[in-house]
DNA sequence: TCCACTGGGTTCGATGAATGAACCGACCAT
DNA sequence: ATGGTCGGTTCATTCATCGAACCCAGTGGA
């Protein structure tokens, strides 16, 4: 979209957000932070985002407050892009996002399954546990692969997303 | 978005469904028909939307099978674009991604509140309701004017959305 | 010292979409 | 016949995206 000048006349809540999350690849950037992804070269590799493109969008999500960019190490200095708590707060957008495809959406086989980390069973249509009978935070939330996953991904985000996490804990590539 | 043709090593549902829905415009025409808002030139007078993107946006959701187009009238032959089923499965999408907009981007007054209508409790951010802690279908949700409504709009659209009302109910502007 | 390499970008030309205005055709109403 | 409405399509211009190439600081090895 236009970077915060269209949808002019539109006040509306969901108007506003759209001109935040709405663009192009803005979406799948925020759904690898979910997933651990924190480094720019990682977010190339996963995404296969255009790199101007990676570097506009993680510039405009963290001046949107959505990713906080933050030094990990000095000599040489590299920085990471973490989720705020207002970025955490688009889970239930990205979760409800991919129910729906894999629901509404021809011939997708689920690629990972997001329980209850506390005791294991599936998040419901809302994010909540039906067993513990509460909602579930991002933190909370373990991914698990599913039956649509591949199993011998070449990129080395997708290796390492094969085994079972929990949301925004980082993701280790080539660190060990 | 490139119409179906991009994204396209991401076979995750996410991906696939903002493939569908993630485009310029797309989600706002689909917040519309929530409203109620199926004609044509209501979706034009209501989103400021450049008229071949909105002819655009409307196939490419009846493509998807997110709209119905049928006839509801003869002579003039006049259609109308529709909600399916699939289409008002995007309601938890839309709900969370205005809630978010409200508690998360600075200077939002709600310009709409949206409450389980046997309840009278607002929606969570997945459309629920967490006082009957049950999902609520978007026939049962009622939308209410917020402090943040212009009480005046231009367009008639706009007004005809002052009024307390359920979501998908047929909106009538100047048919009477 | 020289050299290659890595991470995190920026720059560039070509392509493709969005925009807003103008146009169009079917169908009324007078 | 004239004018108006509805639902589009066409057009030229502007803007965003794409992919490849380039850049630069720091680091590690010979």
């Amino acid at each position: 979209m236009a970077l915060g000048k269209d949808y002019a006349t539109q006040q509306c809540s969901i108007a506003r957000a759209l001109e935040v999350v709405g663009e192009r690849w803005t979406l799948l950037v925020v759904r690898d932070a979910f997933y651990g992804v924190r480094r720019y070269s990682d977010f190339l590799s996963h995404l296969g985002i255009p790199r101007a493109v990676l570097a506009t969008r993680l510039q405009a999500l963290t001046e949107a407050g959505v990713l906080v960019r933050r030094r990990y190490q000095e000599s040489p200095p590299r920085d990471e892009y973490v989720l705020t708590g207002s970025g955490r707060a688009l889970w239930p957008t990205v979760r409800s996002l991919g129910l729906w495809g894999r629901e509404h959406l021809p011939g997708t086989l689920p690629m990972r399954i997001f329980v209850h980390a506390a005791c294991g069973t599936e998040l419901g249509a809302f994010g909540q546990c039906p067993a513990c009978w509460t909602g579930v935070d991002p933190e909370d939330v373990e991914m698990r692969p599913g039956p649509g996953l591949d199993p011998d991904p070449a990129d080395p985000v997708s290796r390492a997303l094969l085994v079972p996490r929990r949301l925004l804990q980082p993701l280790e590539t080539d660190r060990v």
